[in-house]
DNA sequence: TATTGTTATACTCTATAACTATA
DNA sequence: TATAGTTATAGAGTATAACAATA
């Protein structure tokens, strides 16, 4: 059998995976493990649909607000003001935002009509691809996933 | 105040992350942030000691072991082949690792004496950050973290 | 035939410094 | 003075294809 996530090939009468990998145990080792392992399962599915993650991620956020610069996206989501960029430069390619002057200085990133009909598409992929997530968690410890993480955030 | 995982500026009385931000109660989502935040501070302790984490976890896996090859630390440890070899390179050069034929064609990756120290403060830096990592989570969510990280992983 | 170690290459994310134009 | 948008660049992790030598 072939691991969903890590792809590797141990039976499943193997011992504990901390008998093999010692940092198994480590909290700060496996949330950079279970964040790649998850972030390349996204990856794959929104690559379907064209996009990368942080192109997902800035539609997601944008949605129907009028308001946002690139600026403020990148503080919200945290991303470095010199790497919004060419993130947006491919999106307005794409054709699924576009710029609307504020002043002379800034302008808001507004999704066009066909950026709203593909935001629907990932909304669907990810809704499907965090409810998966939330179901390989056993019940016990599901609820307490989401608030562990916050408080990692501060 | 500055917030210690995301260097943020947000006062304590502020809005709830999910009223700013609508992609805060995701759990991929919040899995990326929080190991990226992590991460980051992980390797700025590291690199105190200047070692990158990908080096340290190797250094972490084999401890004492005489065993194992390249190929075998890579599976492990997620990292392709390919990229094992330059990693491997600089713990060689930095004197931390020398390479012990087992035949013709494999050879194990050993750490040296000097390499061993060094993994001792490897070891104090990983554990206080383990440890700095899992007091920012609440009590109550505390427990559930590392299994529900390891359900993520198979 | 399968695996080990390797080279070469490329993509993504992330980070910093510096510049301009404007608030 | 501070901020917005941008350019250029670099570091780090990750991924694939291909090769020679050996199990």
């Amino acid at each position: 059998m072939t691991d969903f996530v890590t792809g590797s090939t141990h039976s499943a009468d193997a011992l504990p995976v901390s008998a093999v990998d010692p940092l198994a145990d480590l909290p700060g080792y496996l949330l950079r493990r279970a964040a790649n392992s998850m972030m390349a399962e996204l990856g794959t599915r929104l690559n379907a649909h064209e996009l990368r993650i942080s192109e997902a991620t800035v539609l997601l956020l944008i949605n129907d607000r009028t308001d946002l610069t690139s600026a403020e996206i990148g503080k919200l989501l945290e991303i470095q003001r010199a790497n919004m960029v060419p993130l947006l430069a491919r999106l307005e390619t794409a054709g699924l935002i576009h710029r609307v002057p504020i002043n002379r200085k800034s302008q808001a990133i507004v999704l066009t009509p066909h950026g709203r009909t593909r935001l629907d598409e990932v909304r669907a992929v990810t809704q499907k691809f965090e409810a998966d997530l939330l179901e390989r968690i056993p019940a016990q410890h599901r609820p307490h996933l989401v608030p562990a993480l916050q408080a990692l955030l501060g």
